[in-house]
DNA sequence: GAACCGCTGGCAGCTTGCTGCCACTTTCGC
DNA sequence: GCGAAAGTGGCAGCAAGCTGCCAGCGGTTC
């Protein structure tokens, strides 16, 4: 009893998390997690923080995120882990629900988030190197039975919103970009960008691709 | 008899025709004609000369073309076929083999040409109005029947070659066309000629759209 | 209201794709 | 062989598409 015990902290709320356990997320070795969303962080700008944060490391850290099905479940997200997987994360999707979220750093820590009450979640970091390994075998256990997202991605077609796929309606009548986004009535720039979004989304490197995988989906009305 | 009769005039082989009734294809205001497939004018450039000759003419003269399918069994003749559609030549594609190649100028004369034999066709110059008004009511019953072409064309794959098809799958692949000239040795230029010319057959006016009809077709792979 | 954030759209510079033109080679019919 | 025609590939000029950068705008937070 209680030298583990004492070692373990209760953090209450994003904020204090950040402040008291943030050194963790900037600089280690090995960063791993658990979660069902990308909805961690509802803090602005937390995540883009600890991201360039840990960016500058040399070596950079090797991340390994776990997510349910529900982090594509919408296209902002899916997009999201998209990105997280090309910048070299390693992610996963698990069947099952992670309603409590794990964080493991450097195989010698480990934060357990419990879900939000009234909006706020309570962390408890855990340096009891028992409770850590457990922890860090049962996040391994899961991780082998989780499916890469790339294979998990490649037979379903991604999430996407109505104007999304207003605009492969738009392509996949020949519109030139000019008059796609006329129509929809906004600029030649962010037509595009929409666009380069969308493929990124459909994993495809050339308009022609993105037709060929928006067709495969079954997208285009 | 034989007034009729005096009035029709047999022509041996393509080279006579166009002598002896080339004027008629050159100076129309209607032209229809009933053909198997594009195979007319086996003599090199006739057909181009034709139609260069009849482009000059003000008003330029309504063209239909009845065809069976064999007029789209190989990519060379589909293509050609959508090019003639482009250029205001009415066409349409009936489902019955037409092995007597009939063509109409002007409601006013009738040729008949038989099958090939031994290389020549012969063809029978009518004029008697009793039997070009026969002709005439037997190609507009046909022709009312027939489909159009771009209807025909709207659910079936283009045939295409193997080159072309090796296209599509590079194109699918998302491959650069500097790549994609490179893996098929052949140089930028014909690449990409060979790809303008598959979206024609494909009726795509962009890429994206081509891969859609490519997909939808099952053209690769 | 001040600072901040995300989204938008203009601009600029670049890459990719498209096509007419022409010279060269190959092919084919005579 | 010879000549015509088709096919090829280089070039050049243009159209279309892509993207980083930045300024402006409208919300949100403090």
């Amino acid at each position: 009893m209680s030298v583990d015990l004492d070692r373990n902290v209760v953090l209450r709320g994003e904020a204090e998390l950040i402040e008291r356990a943030g050194r963790l997320f900037f600089a280690c070795e090995e960063f791993a997690c658990a979660a069902t969303d990308m909805n961690t962080w509802a803090l602005p700008g937390a995540r883009e923080r600890i991201v360039a944060e840990r960016h500058r490391l040399r070596p950079p850290p090797a991340v390994r995120k776990l997510y349910t099905p529900a982090a594509l479940a919408d296209e902002e997200s899916e997009r999201h882990l998209v990105e997280l997987d090309r910048a070299g994360v390693r992610v996963r999707i698990c069947p099952s629900p992670l309603p409590h979220e794990t964080i493991i750093v450097d195989r010698r820590v480990a934060i357990l988030a419990g879900p939000a009450e009234a909006g706020v979640r309570e962390y408890t970091v855990v340096r009891s190197p028992g409770v850590v390994k457990g922890v860090v075998s049962l996040f391994r256990a899961t991780w082998d039975a989780a499916v890469e997202l790339a294979d998990y991605r490649r037979d379903r077609p991604p999430a996407l919103t109505e104007e999304s796929r207003d605009i492969l309606r738009l392509l996949g009548g020949g519109l030139k970009d000019e008059a796609a986004a006329r129509r929809l009535g906004m600029s030649l720039r962010t037509y595009r960008r929409r666009v380069a979004e969308i493929l990124t989304l459909l994993d495809a490197e050339s308009r022609f691709q993105a037709g060929i995988r928006a067709h495969g989906f079954g997208l285009l009305g």
